[in-house]
DNA sequence: GTAAGTACTATACTATAGTATAGCCCTATA
DNA sequence: TATAGGGCTATACTATAGTATAGTACTTAC
């Protein structure tokens, strides 16, 4: 085992963590969803209407990954008709630093890509 | 111009730069070549050896790609035959943050899933 | 009975990201 | 003269993300 080994094992733990955080945030609507359903529990057709553009069929799917990895909750309301709403979880919450370091950095970045410094 | 229209608004702003940031660190071979390149600069081949698997298409497209954006700089040397370096700019060195906050996240994520606590 | 809303799913398509393979022009070395 | 390395580009393919359009099964309101 060599010291370029070790680096490399080294990066692999580095990435994995970071190619998990970003395949949960990627794609053009996860972090749309999340807006919309921060000021509170929504039904499928209210998301559907605040996040424009979106298709029912890209909702549906969003939806449901995002619910295997625990950032929303599917609530059935046992009414007649059946009543559906989706509901952040505590685990989203604790995506708020992340999505900050990444608001914080794009405006900067933004920044220096039109100021042409960059 | 209602409240949900001043919120509407508010999204935007906050969303574009996510989106930005997103754009900027993602796809599959970013990342790994911004941290071959913390150990100082380097030349296409030795990048192309370090990050197990890229293509030399794909290595030549991330670089344009990621110097365009201000994250690496393109040094060509004048001799012969001609050597070309790529090295981080200070700007990518303020990627640190976020980077970090991905991993941190990226780690709680996978320990919550693999617990089965989501 | 028909129109409209709710929560979806199905099918088929396009666009973008990524892979595989090869080749080019240069130079140094055997 | 051939072989290998360096720094790419070209072509063609596959895989994944996203779009467009339609349809289903239910229920309430007109």
């Amino acid at each position: 085992m060599e010291t370029t080994d070790l680096k490399h094992q080294e990066c692999i733990s580095t990435l994995r963590p970071i190619r998990d955080a970003l395949d949960v945030l990627n794609g053009k609507w996860k972090l749309p969803i999340i807006v919309a359903l921060t000021f509170g529990e929504k039904r499928f057709g209210e998301i559907s209407r605040e996040v424009h553009g979106i298709t029912d069929r890209m909702l549906s799917k969003e939806l449901r990954d995002m619910e295997v990895n625990g950032l929303v909750k599917r609530k059935v309301y046992d009414t007649y008709p059946v009543k559906v709403t989706y509901i952040l979880t505590p685990h989203s919450q604790t995506l708020g630093g992340v999505i900050e370091s990444l608001r914080n950095w794009g405006e900067l970045h933004r920044k220096k890509i039109l100021s042409g410094e960059v």
